[in-house]
Formats: C-alpha cells, sequence, structure tokens
DNA sequence: TGTACATCAGTGAACGCGCGTTCACTGATGTAC
DNA sequence: TGTACATCAGTGAACGCGCGTTCACTGATGTAC
C-alpha cells in the first residue's frame, strides 16, 4: 500500500493528509470485506484517527464510499484510455489491449472495482461520479466508433450498441471469473474477452467484403 | 409475496414451517438491503418468532443464505432449461428465449440472483450449491453444443469457451441494465442480448458455407 | 521579528441501536402401551 | 380410547460487540498587524 501521506507520517496533533489516508484505508477494507462491509469507525482506527475525525472530511459513511468509486472511476477512465491508446498501433490491436485494461483494472483495483459497480451506489445522484463513469463509457465508445468504420459502408452498427454489448461483455468476464473468487474458468480471462470480442466484431462483417 | 404457510397461518406455539418462511423472510430483505444488509434477527422477526428460533434450522446466518442461494440455482437451472425448451422449435430461436429466461429471472428475482451472485459465497464449498450451479450452467452447455451443430463442420467452437462467452455476456447486461438500478440502457436489456448474441453467432460462422 | 487571534482539524466520551449467538426453559406434538 | 412420556420447536432474557453519529472541547496552524 502506498499511502502518499505526508513525507514523515503523521505530525503531531493534525494529521496532515486525513483525506486521502481515510480513502486509502476504505480501499483495504473493501478490499478485504467487501463495500458492504467496510465501516466508517474502521477506516478512521486505520488512519490512527479519533472516530470522530473522519466526519471533518466527509459528511457520513457514503460520501466516503462515494469518493472511492469517483477515484476509482477516474482510473478506470485513465487505464482503458491509455490501452485503447487512440486505437494505435490499428483499432483492432488496440481493442485488444482495451480489454486487457478493463480486466487488469478489475483484477489488480477490487476495491475500486466493487465500489464502482457493487456498492449499490446511483451514479445518477452524484454529478462528479457521473462525469468520471461517463468518460470511462465514451472511451469505449471511441473504440466502438473505429471499429465500426472498418466494416463495410453497408453493414455499419450503431455504435451504441456496440460499446454496451463490449462492455457487458468485458463486466460480465471480471464479475463472473476475473478475480479468482468466481467459478474457474479453463482460458484465462484476457483470452476469453479476446476471443468473444473477435468473434463478435467478425459476426459484425469484419474481413468481410460487401455483403 | 406468496408464503406458501400453513393453511391458517401460524397455530400456537409451534409455526408449522418456519424453515421456509425464513427463507422467504431473508428474500424479502435482501430484495430490500441486498445480501450484506440480511439480518438472521429482522427474519426471524418478519416470521414471528424470537431470535433464536432460527438456529433451530440453519447453524448460522451463512446456512440461511446459502439455502437461499442453493434455492436460487434450482429455480434458476429450471428456468433456463424451461426457455431453452430442448432447443425447440429451433437451436436459434431456442436460444433466444434462454437468453430472456435468463434476464427475466434476473429481474423477477434479484434476491435470489444477488444470492447467487453477489452474496460472496464460494459454491465450491457447498456440494449441494455447487450441484445446482452446475445444473443450470449445463442448460447453457446444451444450447452451446446445438448450436455448434449448425456451424459448418470446419468452423465448429469450442463448446465450452461457447457456453462462458454466452454466459458473461448474459450476466454483464443482466448487472449493468437488468435491473433499472443500473446505467439506463437505450434499447431492452433482452433485445441488448439478443443482438449480442446473434452477432456472436454469425462471428461463429452461423449462417455461412464452409470457408 | 514578535505577538494576538481566528480558524478549524482532531479529541474522547457518550448515545442508542441492532446484530449474532448462547442458555436454561417451556409447552405442543405424536407415539407406545 | 386414555395416559405417560420422549422429542424437539420455539421462548425470552441476556451477553458482548461494533456501528454511525453527536457533542463540547482542545490545541496546532497560519495570518494580520
Amino acid at each position: 500500500m502506498s499511502w502518499n501521506g505526508p513525507p514523515h507520517g503523521r505530525r503531531g496533533y493534525h494529521h496532515g493528509n486525513l483525506r486521502e489516508a481515510l480513502v486509502n484505508a476504505a480501499l483495504d477494507l473493501i478490499r478485504e470485506y467487501g463495500p458492504a462491509g467496510f465501516s466508517f469507525a474502521e477506516a478512521a482506527r486505520r488512519a490512527g484517527v479519533s472516530p470522530a475525525a473522519p466526519y471533518r472530511h466527509f459528511r457520513d459513511r457514503d460520501a466516503l464510499l462515494g469518493e472511492v468509486a469517483r477515484q476509482g472511476f477516474e482510473r478506470f477512465a485513465d487505464m482503458l484510455a491509455k490501452g485503447w491508446n487512440s486505437g494505435r498501433p490499428n483499432p483492432l490491436k488496440a481493442m485488444d489491449e482495451l480489454g486487457r485494461a478493463y480486466l487488469a483494472f478489475a483484477r489488480d483495483e477490487p476495491a475500486y472495482y466493487a465500489a464502482m459497480f457493487e456498492s449499490g451506489l446511483a451514479p445518477s445522484k452524484d454529478p462528479a461520479l457521473q462525469r468520471e463513469a461517463d468518460r470511462a463509457f465514451g472511451v469505449l465508445k471511441e473504440a466502438a466508433t473505429a471499429l465500426n468504420q472498418l466494416l463495410p459502408p453497408d453493414r455499419r452498427a450503431p455504435v451504441h450498441m456496440m460499446s454496451l454489448h463490449i462492455w457487458a461483455l468485458a463486466h460480465g468476464i471480471a464479475s463472473l471469473f476475473g478475480t479468482g473468487r468466481g467459478r474457474p474458468a479453463p482460458a484465462s480471462p484476457e483470452d476469453l474477452l479476446e476471443s468473444a470480442i473477435l468473434i463478435y466484431l467478425q459476426g459484425l462483417g469484419l474481413g468481410a467484403g460487401p455483403a
């Protein structure tokens, strides 16, 4: 755990970086106990602070959970964008990297992923959360748009639908087989997702001539 | 809520059908608060019984949760089998009905679905749970096998992989767009799943001649 | 540079609550005779 | 048909616990002069 705290730890009466320390403690707790098992009091304890201190930084328990989810979507969008890499070297290869980035995030940051998708938080209730979630989905949509351009002009598909299909596939694989806690799959999640997307794109007409 | 209890409610000191009443109370609670929010004490209260009574029927809280999940997989397998209908009238139409059955279950029985997939219970730890889960997956595999037979012989795909792809797609769509609590989708989850599977099957070579 | 002061991050004790689980018990039920 | 008795489902009180949240407070920090 990298805390990114003050250079020499807590300095006296004031913590120095309590807000961030609480977010990190929440991440640890969510990783261990799930979003529902995470508690405000325990987060305070792990940050080395009294149980009332967190209220200086977050209105209540849900506000902290929401901040974790927001940061999660922020990093998620960044990772997806990095995987997609603006479609380089070519959209197909980039799509594969995007899928790998998706699964890597779900595996390496299970706490973020759980806060984002399993905490029961409604993104629509928090504009900042909504914004970051939209940005993450935007990367998927950008990829779908580029892939769509590879199709024969008379076989172009609705880009929004394509994005939802791909998202559902990635999320389904991450949830069911991604963390090792689920059902064991014969292939790696990465290979499973890659093959599914390839088959899907072929079904859309990729590599085929005009009908 | 249909309780299937004794014909004239509780009759005196003995409840008559406490075990089943507890399962039903648990379903209500999971529907309202999620699998983590469900409590043994509240389930007892709703069944009209003292907080110690449930221990006559379930070793502990997790045992009740496990029973809910087991029953869930049982019904789930039945619903999927009914949707698939042995591949009648033809595998493609039957696959569509199977997908609809999947989504209908997730929507109409969110408590079962949550206990099955979001409770953190490891099916591998409970043989009865494992058995029912396998039976549900077996229906998907049966469908994949039949669909595979429609492909040109030189383009047959690994059936297990196909089943996992379809399962991930269905689960992803159910989780993300299925309950109305998630992100709003432009199309119905049913249409979204149907189109995804059709495209996927086309990608496998369905409807195409030998390569 | 030094001092008075406003700000506000963190304290620590307290609250009421619902939880899971245990315990010795009680009383309804059904069976053996 | 009637009675004695074993079984066991449900009682109700109690336990220790951790939770979220509040409150009046204290003391570190940084700014104005």
